[in-house]
DNA sequence: ACTCTACTTTACACCGTGTTTTTTATTTGA
DNA sequence: TCAAATAAAAAACACGGTGTAAAGTAGAGT
C-alpha cells in the first residue's frame, strides 16, 4: 500500500512529509478547496517547484497524505471478529467511531460542506465494502436476503456517514463507545425500534 | 422563494435561462469542478462579462439553477400524507425516488465523485429536516424515543443517500416504488430482517 | 573527498477570474 | 411609433494560480 521508504533520500522523505503536514493542517484552517500549491509550500517552508517533483497536483498529494490515516482505520478494521460483535463485546462500528474521533479535526472538515465530493463517495465505497466482507464473515453460509446485499451494504454506508456528520456537527456528544452502540442498535432493530414504537405484525 | 420576474427585462430572464441550461447541461457532461464561466458562456451564447453582471460566481450560479430542482421536489413532499404512508399506500421515500429519477443525470453526478461536497451535505441537511418533520406528523403526541431523533434524522437521511447512489450508480435496475419499498422495509424493521434474520431476544 | 541528487532561485507562458469602458442592440412604455 | 432606458457585446486590463525550464547551491550517500 505505501511505498517503499527505506532507499529514499532523507531530503525526499523530509520534503513529502513536511507538504502532507502541510496540506492536513491547511485543511483543517480553511477547507481543502481553498488551498493553493502556494499555501502548501509556504506552509511546508518548501519552494513551489519542488512541490511538482512530488507530487502532479493537489489531489495527488491528498492521496497520499490520506494512507496515513487509512493506516490507523484498517488497523482498527483488522480486529474484527466473526460474530458481529467484537471480542470486547461493541458492535464492529465503534472502530469507525474511534478512528473519526482520532482524526476528529480532519473528517470535521472533509465530511462538511468545505470537504470533497469524492472523499465523501470514496469513504462510503470503503464501507460498503466493508459491510459486505463483514456479512460474508459473519454468515459464511449464505443468505437469502430479502433486499440485495449490495443494497444493505450503501445505506448502511450512508447511514453511518450520516451519523457521523451528526457527531462531527454537535462537537460530538457522546463518546464512541455510546455512538456505536445508538447506531448500531437503530440499524439492526430498525428506525422504528430507535423511536421507541412496537412493531405490528407484518 | 424565486425571484420576482414579471417585471424583469426579457433580455436578462432569457439571458439566465441560458445560463442555468448550460451549466445544467455542462455539470451532466463533466462535472462541476471541471466547468469554467467561459465554458458557461459559450455554451450559453452570451459573452463573459455578461454572467458577472447576473451572478457572483460559478456557486451563485448553481444555487439559483438549482430552484427548478427543488421546486419539483418540494412539490412532491407537499403531497405527503400523516401516517407513514402516502395516500396509494407508497412509503414516503418514494417521492425521493421519483424526484431523483425525474433528474437522474443531474444526480448521478453530483452524488458521485465529480459532484460537490456542499450539495451533498445540503441534501442530506434536507433530508434529516424532512424526516424530523414527518415524525412530529405522524407522532404529535411526542415520542420516547431509544434513540435521540436528530441522530436518527440524519442516520436516515445518510441511509436515503446512500440507497440513492447505489441505485444511479448501477443504471437504476428496479422502478422508484421497488426501490422506494426495499428501503422503507430494511429502514423500519432494521438490516436484519433485510438479510433474512430472524432477530433473536434482547 | 567526491559524486549524485534534491532543492532553490529566477524566470516564463498559459489560463481563468473579475472588472472597466465604449459601443451596439433591444425592450419598454409614453 | 419613437425616445429613453437598459441589456449585452467587444476589447482590454490587472491579478493570481498553474505548470515548466534552466541555472546554481547544498546536502545526502558511499
Amino acid at each position: 500500500m505505501s511505498e517503499v521508504v527505506e532507499k529514499m533520500d532523507r531530503r525526499k522523505q523530509r520534503t513529502r512529509q513536511y507538504l502532507r503536514d502541510a496540506l492536513m493542517a491547511l485543511i483543517v484552517e480553511k477547507g481543502y478547496e481553498a488551498i493553493s500549491i502556494q499555501d502548501i509550500t509556504d506552509r511546508a517552508n518548501v519552494s513551489r517547484p519542488t512541490f511538482y517533483l512530488h507530487y502532479r497536483d493537489k489531489e495527488e498529494l491528498l492521496l497520499t497524505s490520506l494512507e496515513e490515516v487509512y493506516d490507523d482505520l484498517n488497523a482498527r478494521v483488522g480486529e474484527i471478529t466473526p460474530g458481529g460483535m467484537m471480542a470486547d463485546g461493541n458492535p464492529v462500528e465503534l472502530v469507525a467511531f474511534q478512528h473519526v474521533a482520532e482524526f476528529a479535526d480532519f473528517y470535521r472538515v472533509m465530511l462538511s460542506s468545505r470537504g470533497v465530493a469524492a472523499f465523501i463517495i470514496r469513504v462510503q465505497h470503503y464501507l460498503a465494502s466493508v459491510f459486505q466482507q463483514h456479512v460474508q464473515i459473519c454468515f459464511p453460509a449464505g443468505l437469502t436476503s430479502t433486499v440485495p446485499i449490495d443494497i444493505l451494504a450503501y445505506r448502511e454506508a450512508g447511514a453511518l456517514i450520516g451519523t457521523l456528520s451528526w457527531w462531527l456537527e454537535n462537537e460530538m456528544p457522546y463518546p464512541p463507545t455510546e455512538m456505536a452502540h445508538l447506531h448500531y442498535q437503530s440499524g439492526a432493530k430498525g428506525v422504528l425500534w430507535g423511536l421507541g414504537i412496537t412493531l405490528d405484525a407484518d
